[in-house]
DNA sequence: CCGCTCATGTAACTGGTTACATGATTTA
DNA sequence: TAAATCATGTAACCAGTTACATGAGCGG
Protein backbone atom coordinates (compact mmCIF):
# COMPACT_ATOMS: atom_id res chain seq x y z
CA UNK A 1 0.00 0.00 0.00
CA UNK A 2 1.07 3.42 0.18
CA UNK A 3 2.56 2.41 -3.37
CA UNK A 4 3.17 6.61 -4.14
CA UNK A 5 1.55 5.90 -7.80
CA UNK A 6 3.42 8.25 -10.80
CA UNK A 7 1.19 9.98 -12.65
CA UNK A 8 1.24 7.71 -15.49
CA UNK A 9 0.68 4.87 -13.75
CA UNK A 10 -1.88 6.06 -12.17
CA UNK A 11 -3.64 6.65 -15.69
CA UNK A 12 -2.69 3.10 -16.74
CA UNK A 13 -4.60 1.53 -13.98
CA UNK A 14 -7.16 3.94 -14.59
CA UNK A 15 -7.36 2.80 -17.95
CA UNK A 16 -7.15 -0.65 -17.33
CA UNK A 17 -9.64 -0.59 -15.01
CA UNK A 18 -12.38 1.32 -17.10
CA UNK A 19 -11.53 -1.44 -19.97
CA UNK A 20 -12.02 -4.11 -17.78
CA UNK A 21 -9.06 -6.20 -19.41
CA UNK A 22 -6.97 -5.35 -22.09
CA UNK A 23 -3.17 -5.66 -23.73
CA UNK A 24 -0.31 -3.19 -23.15
CA UNK A 25 -0.89 -2.40 -26.63
CA UNK A 26 -4.10 -1.32 -26.08
CA UNK A 27 -3.42 1.23 -23.51
CA UNK A 28 -0.32 2.77 -25.64
CA UNK A 29 -3.10 3.41 -28.32
CA UNK A 30 -5.39 5.53 -25.62
CA UNK A 31 -2.29 7.65 -25.30
CA UNK A 32 -0.96 7.78 -28.89
CA UNK A 33 -4.30 8.93 -29.91
CA UNK A 34 -5.10 10.88 -27.15
CA UNK A 35 -5.31 14.98 -28.65
CA UNK A 36 -2.97 15.94 -25.29
CA UNK A 37 0.38 15.25 -26.44
CA UNK A 38 1.62 14.76 -22.80
CA UNK A 39 2.52 11.42 -22.89
CA UNK A 40 4.05 9.58 -25.77
CA UNK A 41 2.95 6.38 -24.93
CA UNK A 42 6.19 5.38 -25.85
CA UNK A 43 6.60 1.43 -25.38
CA UNK A 44 9.66 1.90 -23.41
CA UNK A 45 7.45 3.79 -20.89
CA UNK A 46 4.72 1.37 -21.06
CA UNK A 47 5.54 -1.97 -21.23
CA UNK A 48 7.91 -1.60 -18.23
CA UNK A 49 5.67 -0.07 -16.16
CA UNK A 50 2.77 -2.18 -17.13
CA UNK A 51 5.21 -5.54 -15.77
CA UNK A 52 6.45 -2.77 -12.42
CA UNK A 53 2.32 -3.00 -11.82
CA UNK A 54 2.01 -6.99 -12.39
CA UNK A 55 4.95 -7.85 -10.24
CA UNK A 56 3.69 -5.21 -7.47
CA UNK A 57 0.50 -6.97 -7.49
CA UNK A 58 -1.90 -4.37 -8.74
CA UNK A 59 -2.48 -5.72 -12.44
CA UNK A 60 -2.50 -9.68 -13.06
CA UNK A 61 -1.71 -10.81 -16.52
CA UNK A 62 -3.04 -13.88 -18.26
CA UNK A 63 -1.80 -15.14 -21.36
CA UNK A 64 -4.08 -15.33 -24.79
CA UNK A 65 -3.48 -16.61 -28.10
CA UNK A 66 -4.56 -16.68 -31.48
CA UNK A 67 -2.61 -19.06 -33.32
CA UNK A 68 0.88 -18.76 -32.73
CA UNK A 69 0.40 -15.41 -31.78
CA UNK A 70 0.55 -14.42 -28.06
CA UNK A 71 -0.68 -11.55 -26.37
CA UNK A 72 -1.09 -10.39 -22.48
CA UNK A 73 -3.73 -9.70 -21.18
CA UNK A 74 -4.11 -7.57 -17.98
CA UNK A 75 -6.83 -7.03 -15.36
CA UNK A 76 -7.11 -4.35 -12.10
CA UNK A 77 -6.28 -6.38 -8.98
CA UNK A 78 -8.21 -6.28 -5.68
CA UNK A 79 -5.40 -4.12 -4.46
CA UNK A 80 -5.32 -2.26 -7.44
CA UNK A 81 -8.36 -1.07 -7.22
CA UNK A 82 -7.67 0.42 -3.80
CA UNK A 83 -4.39 1.83 -5.12
CA UNK A 84 -5.96 3.47 -7.60
CA UNK A 85 -9.23 4.52 -5.03
CA UNK A 86 -6.67 5.95 -3.19
CA UNK A 87 -4.24 7.50 -6.00
CA UNK A 88 -7.61 9.40 -7.55
CA UNK A 89 -9.29 10.25 -4.08
CA UNK A 90 -11.15 11.59 -1.48
CA UNK A 91 -8.43 13.64 -0.23
CA UNK A 92 -7.47 16.06 -2.92
CA UNK A 93 -3.56 16.49 -2.58
CA UNK A 94 -2.19 20.09 -2.40
CA UNK A 95 -0.04 19.60 -5.87
CA UNK A 96 -2.80 18.23 -7.57
CA UNK A 97 -5.50 20.59 -7.44
CA UNK A 98 -1.95 23.32 -7.36
CA UNK A 99 -1.71 25.59 -10.65
CA UNK A 100 -1.05 23.49 -13.57
CA UNK A 101 2.09 24.50 -15.32
CA UNK A 102 1.40 25.98 -19.11
CA UNK A 103 3.90 26.76 -21.40
CA UNK A 104 2.26 29.76 -22.69
CA UNK A 105 2.36 31.76 -19.16
CA UNK A 106 6.14 30.78 -18.59
CA UNK A 107 6.26 32.52 -22.62
CA UNK A 108 4.28 36.05 -21.59
CA UNK A 109 6.48 35.74 -18.14
CA UNK A 110 9.22 36.36 -20.46
CA UNK A 111 7.41 38.19 -23.56
CA UNK A 112 9.27 41.68 -22.70
CA UNK A 113 12.69 40.36 -24.42
CA UNK A 114 10.31 40.68 -27.59
CA UNK A 115 10.30 43.91 -29.23
CA UNK A 116 7.09 45.12 -29.62
CA UNK A 117 5.65 43.77 -33.11
CA UNK A 118 6.96 40.56 -31.92
CA UNK A 119 4.89 40.59 -29.05
CA UNK A 120 1.63 41.38 -31.12
CA UNK A 121 2.56 38.53 -33.31
CA UNK A 122 2.95 36.22 -30.68
CA UNK A 123 -0.47 37.43 -28.93
CA UNK A 124 -2.11 37.40 -32.12
CA UNK A 125 -1.23 33.83 -32.71
CA UNK A 126 -1.81 32.65 -29.62
CA UNK A 127 -5.41 33.95 -29.84
CA UNK A 128 -5.64 32.20 -32.71
CA UNK A 129 -4.28 28.94 -31.55
CA UNK A 130 -6.81 29.35 -28.30
CA UNK A 131 -10.31 29.65 -30.60
CA UNK A 132 -9.38 26.48 -32.91
CA UNK A 133 -8.92 24.63 -29.45
CA UNK A 134 -11.78 26.27 -27.86
CA UNK A 135 -13.93 24.93 -31.56
CA UNK A 136 -12.36 21.43 -30.89
CA UNK A 137 -12.86 21.66 -27.22
CA UNK A 138 -16.57 22.53 -27.36
CA UNK A 139 -17.37 19.77 -30.35
CA UNK A 140 -16.05 17.67 -28.14
CA UNK A 141 -17.98 18.38 -25.82
CA UNK A 142 -21.04 18.07 -27.82
CA UNK A 143 -20.07 14.91 -29.15
CA UNK A 144 -19.71 13.27 -25.71
CA UNK A 145 -22.79 14.70 -24.45
CA UNK A 146 -24.82 12.67 -26.14
CA UNK A 147 -22.99 9.53 -24.81
CA UNK A 148 -24.08 9.81 -21.41
CA UNK A 149 -21.08 9.07 -19.80
CA UNK A 150 -20.15 11.75 -17.72
CA UNK A 151 -16.48 11.81 -16.83
CA UNK A 152 -14.91 11.61 -20.01
CA UNK A 153 -18.08 14.49 -21.26
CA UNK A 154 -16.38 16.51 -17.73
CA UNK A 155 -12.46 15.96 -18.46
CA UNK A 156 -13.89 17.67 -22.32
CA UNK A 157 -15.69 20.60 -20.36
CA UNK A 158 -12.46 20.88 -18.30
CA UNK A 159 -10.22 21.46 -21.40
CA UNK A 160 -13.15 23.96 -23.10
CA UNK A 161 -13.48 25.84 -20.01
CA UNK A 162 -9.37 26.47 -19.72
CA UNK A 163 -8.85 27.53 -23.35
CA UNK A 164 -11.65 29.90 -22.98
CA UNK A 165 -9.84 31.38 -19.84
CA UNK A 166 -6.58 31.44 -21.12
CA UNK A 167 -8.42 33.23 -24.34
CA UNK A 168 -10.07 36.10 -22.68
CA UNK A 169 -6.75 36.19 -20.19
CA UNK A 170 -4.49 36.47 -23.67
CA UNK A 171 -7.22 39.10 -24.63
CA UNK A 172 -6.49 40.85 -21.58
CA UNK A 173 -2.65 40.88 -22.20
CA UNK A 174 -2.88 42.30 -25.44
CA UNK A 175 -4.98 45.25 -24.24
CA UNK A 176 -2.74 45.92 -21.80
CA UNK A 177 0.51 46.21 -24.02
CA UNK A 178 -0.83 47.19 -27.18
CA UNK B 1 20.98 28.12 -33.40
CA UNK B 2 17.39 25.91 -33.04
CA UNK B 3 19.78 25.10 -30.00
CA UNK B 4 15.97 23.84 -28.70
CA UNK B 5 16.16 24.80 -25.20
CA UNK B 6 14.54 22.68 -22.50
CA UNK B 7 11.59 24.46 -20.38
CA UNK B 8 13.74 24.83 -17.64
CA UNK B 9 16.65 25.44 -19.73
CA UNK B 10 14.90 29.10 -21.49
CA UNK B 11 13.16 30.20 -17.81
CA UNK B 12 16.77 30.15 -16.14
CA UNK B 13 17.74 31.66 -19.53
CA UNK B 14 14.85 34.42 -18.78
CA UNK B 15 15.50 34.96 -15.48
CA UNK B 16 19.56 35.57 -15.85
CA UNK B 17 18.43 38.66 -18.65
CA UNK B 18 15.83 40.14 -16.44
CA UNK B 19 18.04 40.01 -13.57
CA UNK B 20 21.22 41.18 -15.82
CA UNK B 21 23.37 39.80 -13.40
CA UNK B 22 23.25 36.70 -11.20
CA UNK B 23 24.56 33.60 -9.61
CA UNK B 24 23.36 30.05 -9.75
CA UNK B 25 21.96 29.94 -6.01
CA UNK B 26 19.74 33.07 -6.80
CA UNK B 27 17.85 31.19 -9.53
CA UNK B 28 17.46 28.08 -7.61
CA UNK B 29 16.28 30.25 -4.65
CA UNK B 30 13.49 31.87 -7.72
CA UNK B 31 12.45 28.27 -7.96
CA UNK B 32 12.62 27.73 -4.18
CA UNK B 33 10.44 30.53 -3.65
CA UNK B 34 7.99 29.56 -6.47
CA UNK B 35 4.22 28.97 -4.94
CA UNK B 36 4.38 26.70 -8.28
CA UNK B 37 6.51 23.92 -7.37
CA UNK B 38 6.62 22.23 -10.52
CA UNK B 39 10.54 22.93 -10.45
CA UNK B 40 12.57 22.43 -7.13
CA UNK B 41 15.08 24.35 -8.48
CA UNK B 42 17.36 21.17 -7.20
CA UNK B 43 21.09 22.02 -7.06
CA UNK B 44 21.87 19.14 -9.02
CA UNK B 45 19.47 20.33 -12.17
CA UNK B 46 20.49 23.95 -12.21
CA UNK B 47 24.17 23.66 -11.96
CA UNK B 48 24.75 21.65 -14.63
CA UNK B 49 22.29 23.40 -16.77
CA UNK B 50 23.87 26.36 -16.13
CA UNK B 51 26.97 25.23 -17.27
CA UNK B 52 25.48 23.98 -19.94
CA UNK B 53 24.05 27.27 -21.08
CA UNK B 54 27.68 28.90 -20.88
CA UNK B 55 29.44 26.39 -22.26
CA UNK B 56 26.94 26.49 -25.57
CA UNK B 57 27.78 30.55 -25.36
CA UNK B 58 24.32 31.34 -24.03
CA UNK B 59 25.85 32.59 -20.94
CA UNK B 60 28.74 34.02 -20.31
CA UNK B 61 30.79 33.48 -16.74
CA UNK B 62 32.55 35.52 -14.41
CA UNK B 63 34.62 35.04 -11.29
CA UNK B 64 33.52 37.30 -8.22
CA UNK B 65 35.40 37.45 -5.05
CA UNK B 66 34.36 38.66 -1.30
CA UNK B 67 37.47 37.87 0.48
CA UNK B 68 38.43 33.81 -0.21
CA UNK B 69 34.49 33.64 -1.20
CA UNK B 70 34.14 32.76 -4.93
CA UNK B 71 30.98 33.17 -6.70
CA UNK B 72 30.37 32.86 -10.20
CA UNK B 73 28.31 35.86 -11.83
CA UNK B 74 26.65 34.88 -15.07
CA UNK B 75 24.76 36.94 -17.90
CA UNK B 76 23.38 36.37 -21.33
CA UNK B 77 25.55 36.59 -24.08
CA UNK B 78 24.25 38.18 -27.66
CA UNK B 79 23.60 35.04 -28.94
CA UNK B 80 21.73 33.71 -25.60
CA UNK B 81 19.38 36.52 -26.19
CA UNK B 82 18.78 35.74 -29.71
CA UNK B 83 18.23 32.47 -28.62
CA UNK B 84 15.69 33.28 -25.83
CA UNK B 85 13.87 35.38 -28.35
CA UNK B 86 13.38 32.12 -30.24
CA UNK B 87 12.76 30.07 -27.31
CA UNK B 88 9.95 32.71 -26.43
CA UNK B 89 8.05 33.76 -29.79
CA UNK B 90 6.78 35.12 -31.51
CA UNK B 91 5.86 32.12 -33.56
CA UNK B 92 3.78 29.96 -31.00
CA UNK B 93 4.66 26.57 -31.09
CA UNK B 94 1.24 24.54 -31.12
CA UNK B 95 2.25 22.45 -27.96
CA UNK B 96 3.32 25.87 -25.99
CA UNK B 97 -0.63 26.62 -26.43
CA UNK B 98 -1.78 23.49 -26.07
CA UNK B 99 -3.79 22.12 -23.31
CA UNK B 100 -1.84 22.23 -19.86
CA UNK B 101 -1.35 19.07 -17.87
CA UNK B 102 -3.91 19.16 -15.01
CA UNK B 103 -3.62 16.41 -12.25
CA UNK B 104 -6.90 17.26 -11.19
CA UNK B 105 -8.29 16.72 -14.51
CA UNK B 106 -6.60 13.16 -15.07
CA UNK B 107 -8.53 12.35 -11.30
CA UNK B 108 -11.87 13.70 -12.99
CA UNK B 109 -11.25 11.18 -15.59
CA UNK B 110 -11.18 8.42 -13.26
CA UNK B 111 -13.61 9.85 -11.03
CA UNK B 112 -15.78 6.46 -11.67
CA UNK B 113 -13.55 4.58 -9.52
CA UNK B 114 -14.95 6.33 -6.20
CA UNK B 115 -18.17 5.46 -4.48
CA UNK B 116 -20.48 8.50 -4.12
CA UNK B 117 -19.87 10.21 -0.64
CA UNK B 118 -15.83 9.80 -1.72
CA UNK B 119 -17.04 11.55 -5.15
CA UNK B 120 -18.96 14.24 -3.39
CA UNK B 121 -15.86 14.22 -0.54
CA UNK B 122 -13.50 14.91 -3.71
CA UNK B 123 -15.25 17.51 -5.04
CA UNK B 124 -15.94 19.32 -2.37
CA UNK B 125 -12.23 19.39 -1.21
CA UNK B 126 -11.24 20.42 -4.70
CA UNK B 127 -13.60 23.66 -4.43
CA UNK B 128 -12.27 24.47 -1.07
CA UNK B 129 -8.39 23.79 -2.04
CA UNK B 130 -9.68 26.12 -5.21
CA UNK B 131 -11.14 29.19 -2.82
CA UNK B 132 -8.27 29.51 -1.50
CA UNK B 133 -6.18 29.31 -4.52
CA UNK B 134 -8.44 32.14 -5.84
CA UNK B 135 -7.93 34.62 -3.28
CA UNK B 136 -4.13 33.89 -3.11
CA UNK B 137 -3.72 34.61 -6.77
CA UNK B 138 -6.13 37.75 -6.70
CA UNK B 139 -3.77 39.26 -3.66
CA UNK B 140 -0.74 38.57 -5.71
CA UNK B 141 -2.70 40.20 -8.46
CA UNK B 142 -3.50 43.51 -6.22
CA UNK B 143 -0.38 43.43 -4.97
CA UNK B 144 1.48 43.21 -8.35
CA UNK B 145 -0.89 45.85 -9.92
CA UNK B 146 0.74 48.76 -8.31
CA UNK B 147 4.42 47.58 -9.46
CA UNK B 148 3.71 48.66 -13.21
CA UNK B 149 5.42 45.65 -13.98
CA UNK B 150 3.39 43.79 -16.24
CA UNK B 151 4.85 40.78 -17.18
CA UNK B 152 4.49 39.10 -13.27
CA UNK B 153 1.02 41.04 -13.65
CA UNK B 154 -0.25 39.20 -16.29
CA UNK B 155 1.75 35.95 -14.78
CA UNK B 156 -0.45 36.15 -11.72
CA UNK B 157 -3.64 36.83 -13.78
CA UNK B 158 -3.30 33.90 -15.58
CA UNK B 159 -2.81 31.92 -12.72
CA UNK B 160 -6.04 33.51 -10.93
CA UNK B 161 -8.46 33.55 -14.00
CA UNK B 162 -7.51 29.52 -14.66
CA UNK B 163 -8.26 29.10 -11.05
CA UNK B 164 -11.60 30.46 -11.30
CA UNK B 165 -12.54 28.24 -14.37
CA UNK B 166 -11.14 25.48 -12.39
CA UNK B 167 -13.63 26.26 -9.63
CA UNK B 168 -16.76 26.78 -12.35
CA UNK B 169 -15.69 23.52 -13.70
CA UNK B 170 -15.14 21.73 -10.50
CA UNK B 171 -19.12 23.34 -9.44
CA UNK B 172 -20.14 22.22 -12.72
CA UNK B 173 -19.12 18.73 -12.30
CA UNK B 174 -20.94 18.24 -8.93
CA UNK B 175 -23.61 19.82 -10.54
CA UNK B 176 -23.95 16.39 -12.79
CA UNK B 177 -22.82 14.08 -10.29
CA UNK B 178 -24.41 14.85 -7.10
C1' DC C 1 30.79 31.43 18.82
C1' DC C 2 26.59 29.54 16.97
C1' DG C 3 23.47 29.22 13.55
C1' DC C 4 21.78 31.06 9.30
C1' DT C 5 22.39 32.30 4.63
C1' DC C 6 25.34 32.36 0.59
C1' DA C 7 27.44 29.50 -2.66
C1' DT C 8 29.15 25.52 -5.09
C1' DG C 9 29.07 21.05 -6.27
C1' DT C 10 28.55 15.54 -6.89
C1' DA C 11 26.41 10.70 -6.91
C1' DA C 12 22.83 7.59 -7.36
C1' DC C 13 18.52 7.23 -9.01
C1' DT C 14 14.07 7.65 -11.74
C1' DG C 15 10.72 7.94 -15.05
C1' DG C 16 10.31 9.26 -18.96
C1' DT C 17 12.07 9.78 -24.28
C1' DT C 18 13.47 8.14 -29.23
C1' DA C 19 14.76 4.67 -32.06
C1' DC C 20 15.22 0.16 -33.20
C1' DA C 21 13.89 -4.76 -33.76
C1' DT C 22 10.97 -8.86 -34.39
C1' DG C 23 7.19 -11.49 -35.92
C1' DA C 24 2.09 -12.96 -36.47
C1' DT C 25 -2.32 -11.77 -38.41
C1' DT C 26 -5.56 -9.16 -41.05
C1' DT C 27 -7.10 -6.43 -44.83
C1' DA C 28 -6.98 -4.22 -49.34
C1' DT D 1 1.04 -10.76 -51.98
C1' DA D 2 1.95 -6.35 -50.10
C1' DA D 3 0.87 -3.17 -46.66
C1' DA D 4 -1.17 -2.11 -42.45
C1' DT D 5 -2.10 -3.34 -37.82
C1' DC D 6 -1.51 -6.09 -33.63
C1' DA D 7 1.71 -7.10 -30.21
C1' DT D 8 5.89 -7.55 -27.83
C1' DG D 9 10.11 -5.90 -26.38
C1' DT D 10 15.14 -3.67 -25.67
C1' DA D 11 19.04 -0.12 -25.62
C1' DA D 12 20.85 4.26 -25.30
C1' DC D 13 19.79 8.48 -23.72
C1' DC D 14 18.08 12.63 -21.12
C1' DA D 15 16.54 15.94 -17.92
C1' DG D 16 15.04 16.04 -13.99
C1' DT D 17 14.88 14.29 -8.71
C1' DT D 18 16.71 13.54 -3.69
C1' DA D 19 20.30 13.44 -0.72
C1' DC D 20 24.66 14.45 0.56
C1' DA D 21 28.90 17.26 1.19
C1' DT D 22 31.84 21.28 1.81
C1' DG D 23 33.03 25.75 3.23
C1' DA D 24 33.03 31.08 3.65
C1' DG D 25 30.89 35.12 5.68
C1' DC D 26 27.63 37.50 8.57
C1' DG D 27 24.31 38.76 12.32
C1' DG D 28 22.60 38.10 17.01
Amino acid sequence: MATKLTELEGCVLGLVWEMGTCTTYAIRKVFQRSPNPYWSGSAGAIYPLVRRLESSGLLRAREDYTGQRRRDLYEVTARGLRELRSWVGPRVLDWSVSIPVDLLRTRIRFLGVLKSPERAEFLANAEQQLLRQIREAEKECRSLEATKEPYPYLVARGVAKIARARLSWIREATALLC
